[in-house]
DNA sequence: CGTGTAAGGAATTCTGACACG
DNA sequence: CGTGTAAGGAATTCTGACACG
């Protein structure tokens, strides 16, 4: 939550640089659902070193071949698992309360 | 080194932000070399998030009324302190390695 | 569908200076 | 010494559209 890494705080022209895609690209995978910036008071996009390493993410899924939203389905199912691992990590620490 | 903390990214007026320093203290603390942040192309000063604990750091010191240049010298003693422990680290690790 | 580009405007940042104290 | 502010300009970002395919 409060790490660095999921700071929303990058400019768009920074995250171009570090993940060498155009701005362009970057915005047109906002549109298609794959990232989520923040936004400043004016407007200006701010994003997460996580959201940086989606793009890289992203990026390579594109050079497969792949289109956005079968990328975004990807996205989803690795959530999906994320959030089945903490269920099955929350019973295993109930259990081992239990003894 | 290449630690998301110490990647200078972020923008100066989401340093305002986070920090709560006007952007003209924070180009001030520059001048008197108390921090150091990379620059774009364009000019455009970038910080890391080490950058922002240090100001959050000199905002305290400044509140005790101390001077620039006197948090300059603590900063200075610090960064020793630390260089006296690796050294010391190395040296763990030396006789350690015979046994 | 995914991405480049030119267009016009708005938000952000920069520097050097004056002010106060 | 440390910081606010108005000033003018430059760099950065934004949106909506046209283009190609």
């Amino acid at each position: 939550m409060s790490t660095y890494k999921e700071k929303k705080v990058i400019t768009i022209g920074i995250v171009s640089e570090l993940t060498g895609l155009s701005e362009r690209r970057i915005r047109y995978y906002e549109e298609r659902k794959l990232i989520f910036p923040d936004r400043s008071k004016g407007g200006t996009r701010k994003y997460s070193f996580t959201d940086i390493e989606k793009l890289m993410n992203i990026a390579n899924h594109m050079e497969d071949g792949l289109q956005t939203y079968e990328i975004r389905k990807i996205q989803e199912k690795e959530e999906k698992e994320v959030r089945d691992q903490m269920i099955r990590g929350q019973l295993n620490a109930h259990f081992n309360m239990r003894k």
